[in-house]
DNA sequence: CTTGCACCAGACAGACTTGTCTGCATTCTA
DNA sequence: TAGAATGCAGACAAGTCTGTCTGGTGCAAG
């Protein structure tokens, strides 16, 4: 990976994750990014590929940070909470910014790379989630249906948190994965 | 209400609906209602403000079959389920394309009109399921946490659907939703 | 020393956007 | 029957957007 290359996935990462894929423009991509417009597209075909190669490195920290948090000799519903205490950071200093992958999926026309790179990053998001559960119901079938209400449980604090510009989806949903995850845990 | 406006109301409803605020123009609007530009922006100042009168509609709709469906004297579970086959419905028969709302509001710049729409709408809604809630709880403290929590289920159930552009979602959350509300429904 | 690579600056094409304006036609009402 | 609404068609302004292209600069390896 290139340096520049890189600058320019830097500059998408701040912007794009600011106001979103379709309220940033290329040219400010660039001067943000300090590169020449005919540099930035020695890099990527299109303003598309970037934002679908930002998305894959954004996919690619969140899976290394929940992976590690998976492997924690910790209690399940430790994970859990500390799962929405990141939620609650992460939404308090980006001011209410919401999931990247879902807010730019929904601006997309059609279905292309950017909507599979989302589908696979919530995918693993649902494993994730499942993974966790598994750690607090032995049952397979039961963890995966724990483990997906912990995954809308937390999608929807997301995206109602957005919404609100407010904190009480996370604590709300936290109290709800706890209950739905009951004493055994 | 003049048959005018309306038209040009209901355009909207469908244009915005399937591809959001962002990606539909003016001038596809107009075409579609039938209607010169300038007759447009004589019953709109911008179309910033359509916007924000098609979801004021929707979410009268939303809200009066909301309120129906409360008053109706079946048990609450039931109506839990009814609620979440009507997303069902509503996904499958428009192509997974999610909330108008959250879909509208995470493509604004600023805090404007449209997003106090937004939020409007999502509080009230938020109260349609801690009424729901109350009717399976009968202490108040626990009934709203309750309905918070069925409120985000079914929040992350839309985004998630709209997401993977499948259905399990919706089926996951009614699980997680009548898990949570316990065995006394 | 020269050849090639990466980058820069920015003009340009072509298409889009929202919103304004002029001028004309129809219809309703007093 | 006169006048006021209301609507139509579409040119136009002023800006945005993505993506292409030309030409020039600096550096580094052979």
């Amino acid at each position: 990976m290139s340096v520049t290359k890189q600058r320019i996935l830097d500059a998408a990462a701040t912007l794009f994750g600011e106001r979103g894929y379709e309220l940033v423009g290329i040219n400010e991509l660039i001067e943000r990014s300090g590169v020449a417009k005919a540099t930035f597209y020695q890099h990527f075909p299109s303003k598309e590929n970037l934002c679908a190669e930002w998305l894959r490195q954004e996919a690619l920290a969140a899976d290394a940070s929940a992976r590690e948090l998976l492997q924690l000799a910790i209690p399940a519903r430790e994970k859990i909470a500390r799962k929405f205490a990141g939620l609650r950071a992460f939404l308090e200093q980006s001011e209410f910014r919401g999931c990247c992958f879902s807010n730019t999926a929904t601006v997309m026309i059609k279905d292309n790379q950017v909507c599979e790179v989302v589908r696979d990053y919530k995918a693993s998001n649902r494993l994730f989630w499942q993974a966790v559960a598994l750690q607090i119901k032995p049952d397979p079938s039961a963890a995966r249906l724990l483990g997906d209400s912990l995954f809308l449980l937390f999608s929807g604090a997301v995206t109602e948190a957005q919404n609100a510009k407010a904190l009480w989806p996370v604590d709300s949903a936290k109290a709800g994965a706890l209950a739905l995850c009951g004493e055994n845990a």
